[in-house]
DNA sequence: CACCCTCGAGTTCC
DNA sequence: CTCGAGGGTG
């Protein structure tokens, strides 16, 4: 191939390559699969390889990153970039505009328009004759950092405008404010990354994304998931829409993302209010993180004209969601034992308010965890609420120490029973193996309850079952009467009677799901059910040997030795004989054989469905369908519900298809129809 | 042997 | 929801 035939295709591949990109990251709209997408790419490196000197800086091969920098160069901005008033409340927001409109009481405008306020880093990118030519980061808002050659390797950053030959022809200077952010999907991916690789990983989506950023080396940089955000035009040499909607529409126009899942043009501020209200439980499915949504006076001329006080545009404000974490004083460690006789370190906290509920308890998970992060008794911790629900401590602060945080030490005994505790060299855990210890009497009593849905068996009952010595292991429960559970505090006949109603009722169970309440370490419901679909009766189970049960697929080696020393008990052979006797294990019957229209499919379950997950679940287990907690490539549904959760985020950004409840119900009965 | 995925175990608050 | 462990895979 002569150079210039190699010149016209490198050309075309660029404008293709770019248009897909365009397609991919901007209008969430591929029309090509990704490996087609790699091969344009693989094509256009080999060209370049082939003829070095036709590599420009805009080519899309380019956005690997160049030369580490010997640090940033100062960028004043065109325009400082300011920082915004804000407000916490509909109060306040209604106050706003009560200041504004008497500084224009000429003004009729009433229409607002409400972005995401991004917890990024804003940037400024600046273009010639529609090439990307100059980023800043924001600095301190006069003079920022020169990034350029960071941002180059910003996938969805356009590098020339527009993007499709038939967009709008850009000004010959043009000056955007965007934000750079890290989706949170590809946070916890890098993350995962980092950890595994032994590296330290970001506390969040906003350092991930500053740290990246701010690379000297732009390698890495490439290396990293950085999205991009435009919301604004700061300066450009021509006519420029006269509305913030427009100049929204008019950013997406020539290339650049917009955050159209969450940008709306109100009429009034009654329903801009609505809306940040509304966006409190939204704003867990966005795929980014956003502390908060800002709103603009639509009219930009207005905007203009309101000017700024203290640094302050009087023409926007920000909505600051309530806060989903708080930092507060760790006062003590609790030790509890769960029913493997693990023991668990539970901080109790100072009660701190986050977003709404009080906070005066978080699982420290492990000793592993705690000796990570360096958190000591007396420090004070940044709590957060994973997935808005369950309180997290992320870590210390260590700025406010003051020397007399103390460490936290494993306990040497079982804090309930007092027994040594004894601590694997390859294990996190830390395990009481007094298998006599109340406390995992207790939860083991709780689990078998659990898992064989007898009503009315709580933590309270349990105790007190185990503390009068009514209850050693599980099976005692059959034997209960009506007057041992007289004699327990809170039981007069009424409630003893149900108790042993449901106890009663708990019998002629599958005998995988005894197994799984049998609590052997590592049987739960999945793995109970692999066994018994090889030993169809728990008696057969036992009399199994250990090469045989690791050849199921799904059980291995470590599995098969802990079933079978189990087994190999007198005493728990005599158990498995005394279910049977009692008829909590039914004889098995052989299941006939059921239509499966979901065989082979993996579901997973996002949001509030019309009925209780756990039913759901189950139906589409019937139907031959496996349910998982989260969703990965293998998915082949997101089922989502009322509500979603971040799984539904994920879903899109892995292109899993998604379908509602009714749309899942009628897959079912489709497939059954065909041949 | 390093990855990715699934499962099990423990957990919070109302 | 998070974390660890076990199992399977390239």
């Amino acid at each position: 191939m002569d150079r210039e035939t190699a010149q016209q295709e490198i050309a075309q591949l660029r404008e293709e390559i770019n248009e897909h990109s365009y397609r991919y990251y901007v209008l969430n709209a591929p029309i090509i699969s990704d490996g087609e997408f790699d091969a344009l790419m693989a094509r256009l490196r080999s060209l370049e390889a082939a003829y070095p000197t036709l590599i420009t800086p805009d080519s899309p091969t380019q956005r690997v990153g160049s030369e580490p920098a010997a640090g940033f160069e100062k960028v004043t901005h065109p325009a400082p970039i300011l920082s915004l008033d804000k407000a916490t409340s509909r109060e306040e927001l209604f106050a706003w505009e009560t200041r504004w409109r008497k500084l224009a009481p000429q003004a009729e405008a009433t229409t607002y328009v409400v972005e995401p306020k991004f917890d990024g880093l804003t940037v400024v990118l600046h273009y010639h004759q529609g090439e990307f030519v100059l980023g800043a980061t924001r600095g301190n808002g006069s003079v920022g950092e020169n990034v350029t050659a960071n941002l180059r390797t910003v996938r969805s950053l356009p590098l020339h405008i527009p993007l499709l030959p038939d967009g709008p022809r850009p000004p010959a200077t043009l000056v955007v404010r965007g934000e750079v952010l890290m989706l949170l999907a590809d946070f916890a991916a890098l993350n995962r990354q980092l950890a595994d690789a032994g590296a330290a990983t970001f506390a969040n989506p906003r350092n991930a994304a500053a740290g990246s950023l701010r690379q000297l080396d732009p390698r890495i940089t490439a290396a990293r998931p950085l999205t991009l955000y435009a919301y604004s035009i700061v300066s450009a040499d021509g006519p420029l829409p006269g509305t913030q909607w427009e100049t929204l529409a008019y950013l997406k126009a020539l290339g650049f993302p917009v955050a159209e899942d969450v940008n709306r043009r109100l009429d009034s501020l009654a329903e801009v209010a609505a809306y940040c209200e509304a966006m409190h439980d939204r704003r867990r499915t966005l795929p980014y993180e956003a502390d908060g949504l800002v709103i603009k006076i639509d009219d930009l001329a207005l905007q203009a004209a309101l000017g700024a006080v203290g640094g302050r545009p009087r023409g926007a404000i920000a909505y600051k969601f309530p806060p989903q974490e708080a930092t507060t004083r760790l006062r003590e460690v609790e030790f509890s034992v769960g029913r493997t006789g693990a023991v668990t370190p539970t901080a109790i906290l100072e009660p701190v308010s986050i977003g709404g509920i009080t906070v005066s308890r978080a699982s420290l998970h492990n000793f592993d965890f705690i000796a990570e992060r360096d958190i000591r008794l007396g420090d004070v911790v940044l709590v957060h609420r994973a997935g808005d629900v369950i309180p997290y401590i992320v870590g210390p602060i260590r700025e406010r120490r003051d020397g007399s945080e103390q460490p936290i030490t494993p306990p040497r005994a079982c804090p309930v029973c007092g027994e040594p505790l004894f601590h694997a060299e390859d294990e996190v855990a830390y395990l009481c193996i007094n298998e006599a210890c109340p406390a995992q009497q207790v939860q083991r009593l709780l689990y078998f309850a659990q898992t064989l849905e007898v009503e009315g068996l709580g933590e309270r009952t349990a105790e007190q079952l185990v503390a009068q010595g009514l209850v050693r292991q599980p099976i005692d429960l059959y034997s209960l009467t009506q007057e041992d559970l007289l004699s327990l505090e809170g039981f007069a006949e009424k409630k003893a009677a149900k108790l042993l109603a449901a106890i009663a009722a708990s019998k002629g169970q599958p005998a995988a799901r005894v197994l799984a309440a049998l609590g052997i370490r590592g049987v739960g419901l999945k793995l109970a059910q692999l066994l018994t679909s090889r030993y169809p009766t728990l008696t057969e189970l036992a009399e199994a040997d250990e090469a045989s049960l690791a050849e199921i697929e799904g059980v291995g080696p470590i599995t098969a030795r802990t079933v079978l020393a189990w087994f190999a008990r007198p005493a728990h052979r005599e158990l498995i004989a005394e279910l049977y006797r009692l008829g909590v294990i039914a004889e098995s019957v052989a299941a006939p054989a059921a239509e499966k229209p979901l065989e082979g499919l993996a579901f997973v379950l996002t949001g509030t469905l019309s009925k209780p997950r756990k039913q759901v679940q189950a139906w589409i287990e019937a139907q031959g369908g496996r349910v998982g907690g989260n969703v990965s490539k293998k998915t082949s549904y997101v089922v989502v519900g009322e509500s979603p959760g971040s799984k539904l985020a994920k879903a899109q950004k892995l292109g899993i298809p998604i379908l509602s409840e009714e749309a899942l119900y009628r897959l079912a009965t489709q497939a059954q129809d065909l041949p």
